[in-house]
DNA sequence: CCCTTGATTTGACCACGATCAAGGAAAAGG
DNA sequence: CCTTTTCCTTGATCGTGGTCAAATCAAGGG
């Protein structure tokens, strides 16, 4: 009873959007008190963004920072002469943004069909100057992506192909998924990314990519069906596989 | 005359030991005042550490913050079979530490001798509680952290041996001498890594390494005196090889 | 239904960097 | 000083993963 009545409280004013939004919930918008919410929504607008749509460019300047709502982001740096690497994927409810700086030095793309949350730079830098609330979940989830960047450097110096491989696969499946961590059911999920994005991530070609799931298949590490469904009957074998 | 008059006044009062230190002037402790600044000061603690000393254990819990007052510190991770990966190298006036996590997710340790600033981790958290510029601070730093591990990612993943290498005198020659990136004069530095360091930060064998060094060397990229002292005669023939 | 288009798989071959092995050079210790 | 140890270089050989090429599969569109 007290219960529901201080949740409807506490709901009171809160932007209809942002109630079943979990960038309200795990997200930086959990930082902001309801005033901060209402003035942060009447400037933000919803996007549904196209796989391959690219929403910011290296080296372009920002305009707009975004919560991812649903999808998945990927992050990528190119060479001069074309090579690509993704350096970071972002799932809902990532921050996407750079504050504190004028340009990007990666360029955002969606690698799914993307659900956003945009908000002008301006205004949140504003909110970041005088909430430090906000700053601290900005710090946490910085924080958090530094150390998920150093564990795939590991990965990307020293891995072989085979393992590589598997070590993505988990790493999705444990983002699906966060209780897979150390579930012993099977599991299974819808890879975001192409092979062409897999041989990105991983420092591969989309050949040895295919190969090596080939390989996990017929091992009966992995089922795979129609190209992108993925099925993990023992997480424990996986995890062997990636050298974790 | 009311310049140093107010520079003496700003300094009043600050340790003997800040004064001249550069984590007071671009690092973290720029962030903080001069009550805070002698607080830290009572509970903080000089070292010099000797080359290989290891700091802070993989997965061990953290009881002490530090700033890199000298030398290089590198974060390594290992795999369980032994194989292992440098994800970032520390200079002055770096911070070293994990706020908000109990365990480490590296080890630190001396890649040259290293003098650090150390300090409770308890302490550091509280102030970092109640002030939001050394928040700021710290969320800067790494940002700044995080952008560099995405570089460094790219160059893991995609470049080859010749190119990580000259990416690697690269990245030493700028953070030695900063205004390195666009003099056109040469420039020289010591080497703070062994041949061993740099294949474990470059995700190489020692071996491909010394014939890469080698390779820019007989091809007059560099010069090498007694294995430790490099010259780079143009930065920009060194930045070519590193296809930056 | 067939054709087009793009994504994925598979095969044959090759090269870059790893591995194995030895020798040399520099620093450390007696 | 010479010895020992550590670090670095160089050479010979091997294998993983890249390259090139073609076949197969899946999804729309006419």
């Amino acid at each position: 009873m007290d219960e529901t009545l201080r949740k409807d409280i506490h709901n009171s004013g809160v932007p209809a959007l942002c109630r079943a939004c979990e960038a309200r919930h795990r997200g930086v918008c959990g930082a902001l008190n309801v005033e901060q919410l209402v003035l942060l929504n009447k400037h933000s607008v919803r996007k549904k963004v196209e796989p391959g749509d690219e929403l910011v460019a290296e080296e372009q300047d920002i305009s707009n920072y975004a919560n991812v709502i649903s999808g998945v982001v990927k992050l990528t740096k190119m060479l001069p002469d074309g090579r690509q690497q993704i350096v970071g994927l972002q799932f809902a409810p990532d921050f996407l943004g750079r504050p504190f700086s004028k340009a990007s030095k990666h360029s955002a793309e969606a690698a799914t069909e993307v659900e956003l949350c945009a908000f002008s730079k301006s205004l949140i830098d504003r909110m970041i100057a005088d909430s430090p609330d906000l700053e601290h979940k900005l710090l946490e989830q910085t924080l958090n992506e530094l150390d998920e960047a150093r564990d795939w450097m590991l990965t990307l110096g020293r891995k072989t192909a085979a393992e590589k491989v598997a070590s993505f696969l988990h790493l999705i499946a444990v983002h699906i998924d966060p209780e897979a961590q150390d579930a012993d059911g099977p599991i299974s999920f819808d890879l975001p990314l192409t092979r062409a994005d897999i041989a990105d991530y991983l420092g591969l070609t989309i050949e040895t990519v295919s190969r090596q799931l080939t390989k996990l298949r017929k091992d009966g590490v992995i089922q795979i069906e129609s190209n992108r469904h993925v099925t993990v009957p023992d997480v424990l074998r996986l995890e062997e596989r990636a050298s974790l």
